[in-house]
DNA sequence: GTGCTAATGCGAACTCATTTGCAATAGAAT
DNA sequence: ATTCTATTGCAAATGAGTTCGCATTAGCAC
């Protein structure tokens, strides 16, 4: 199940956890977890919670600047929205999930009669750049 | 990360849950969660506890017989292994998933350079034929 | 600078799927 | 039928991820 879009929100204040959040986000080129946008943002703000890297990972949803990325059983990840369509990457190895600026298309005719396709999700497994040697 | 396969283990005893629970996967057609094994398994064993489905999704994994379908952001659901390589849809509006049995293959070379593909999943979301209409 | 209140850090609390301890039940070999 | 122990049902416990309460801090409008 998609996550329907919520309603954008302006956020009222700009601190400087915000903007370590958005920065790393939209610094990292890929989907980070909550845990992994928290590690890179405490270079910027070393006292920096991981409650507020939730709160404003909630936030910054809300005003449409980062999207969630759901990847088959594990938990999400965001990226900033700019990226269009596209799909992911996920390493075997070291678990990262990396961008894929391509997509197969035309899927709508895989699916059974009388079913009608909104959307898809595609996810490549295999070894990143930094792990195939390994 | 998809789960190693784990070596074939024999069951021991043959009793009426987990044939119960074996035949509603293998009647199914398609991934069922823990909760529809439960309910679906439950008709033919009224006092059939979740616990037990639990056990014994793990027990008919670890003997070959079904296998687990992660998809993005929901629980895993377990399919029996006759199927080969497929897809899935989920329904928009039921959650329920199907599966679909095409493939827009050859997808290794969607990967940036220097990654190596060794498996996908894809899933297509939208409405199922029972859910079309409303 | 002052005042108002959004935002933060901390740790505790929560959610929800899954697992486990334990006593009772029931395959199946004898 | 007896015995052995795998399996079950139940309820309590787990675990990972995420959220919340609350006192404190800090944007920002004035």
């Amino acid at each position: 199940m998609q996550p329907a879009t919520l309603p954008a929100v302006p956020i009222e204040r700009s601190t400087r956890q915000r903007a370590a959040i958005r920065d790393a986000i939209d610094a990292a080129g890929r989907p980070l977890s909550p845990q992994e946008v928290l590690a890179s943002a405490q270079s910027a703000v070393p006292g920096l919670s991981l409650a507020t890297v939730y709160r404003n990972l909630k936030l910054l949803q809300s005003s449409e600047e980062i999207s969630v990325v759901t990847l088959p059983g594990d938990s999400p990840r965001y990226e900033s929205v700019r990226h269009g369509h596209h799909h992911h990457f996920q390493c075997m190895n070291c678990s990262r999930v990396f961008d894929v600026h391509a997509c197969p298309g035309n899927l709508a005719k895989l699916a059974p009669e009388g079913f009608t396709v909104d959307h898809h999700e595609l996810t490549l497994y295999g070894r990143c750049a930094a792990c195939a040697g390994l």
